[in-house]
DNA sequence: ACCAGTGGGTTGGAAAAAAAGACCCATGAG
DNA sequence: CTCATGGGTCTTTTTTTCCAACCCACTGGT
């Protein structure tokens, strides 16, 4: 008998490092160029020991770096890493989420992308450039548990017990 | 004196009806096919309690469905509407961020896009097709304030004291 | 009829996390 | 000297979360 642990998933961890309330948050201000402590607590309404902790363990985390900019009274700015960057396509994925299905009225938020449009994001297959509906992706392997590949009936694709 | 209130922000609004621990992950359960409450409660590990007030939740804001799949014991299953299968690009773009960034080895979960090639998600422009990075989106306006479209050199683009 | 099992919860108490707001320290400006 | 700024820390109170147990309405087996 399989004891019930929760599925093995990327999603879950990444969720474990930045999944936390304000963590997304504080993130979003940097990539908007906020770096520094005050600003970013004003700017996401968390509070300044919280916000602490959760800068804390996003350094820990590799997702942001902190560089002294005044020794003395050492004074930091956080600034994205490699890890931090990679999660733009996370930030716009919620942001376009949002605009459309919770924002009430005009986004607060727009950006303009290089092309000369407004930016809407879209999700595409890096192979082939097309788009990724829900049903175009088939399981391979969930949770580390391979799938069949046989035509399970649609709505019922493979429902991975585990 | 302008009083600091967090920025009106999309991103802030998703996270307020999909942000809060086990939302998410319970989403992804429904996106593999699982359905009922008691294998979500399982293959997340969320505690019954919290995963039904989640649930109520994600239902009272139009991310899931409850349908009724059997009478008398009333018993329901959770579907996505429109708003819910909306997600699916914040799902992939976690889900690759953490098989990149956070889980050690191979990616527990793996998908295979009609194309016939393993599925790795790519955020491009609407507009042009072309990636986007995040030095590519210039903002016009973020949370509600017009941003000044001058040569702000990337990694500075306008802080938006507010 | 009796019993175990399944599905979808609810309840109560203990433990952890978050919020609010005061406090601290070093420096620089007036 | 005093105030303001930046980056925190500390304490107290309020919220959440976790965990395990319990409940109810069946269904299927014997």
């Amino acid at each position: 008998m399989t004891v019930a642990r929760p599925r093995p998933c990327s999603i879950a961890n990444s969720l474990a490092v930045i999944g936390e309330r304000w963590s997304l948050l504080a993130l979003r201000e940097v990539f908007f160029g906020v770096r520094r402590f005050d600003r970013i607590a004003a700017n996401t309404g968390a509070s300044r020991d919280i916000l602490t902790t959760r800068l804390k363990k996003l350094v820990e985390n590799g997702v942001l770096a902190k560089e002294l900019y005044q020794a003395h009274p050492p004074r930091y700015e956080y600034t994205l890493t490699e890890a931090g960057l990679a999660l733009h396509p996370v930030l716009l994925a919620l942001k376009e989420w949002g605009d459309h299905y919770v924002t009430e009225g005009e986004a607060p938020t727009v950006f303009r992308h290089d092309c000369g449009a407004v930016l809407h994001p879209r999700t595409v297959c890096d192979a082939c450039s097309r788009p990724v509906p829900p049903d175009s992706a088939r399981a391979v392997r969930i949770g580390g548990v391979p799938q069949r590949s046989a035509a399970d009936s649609p709505g019922a694709p493979s429902p991975t017990d585990t």
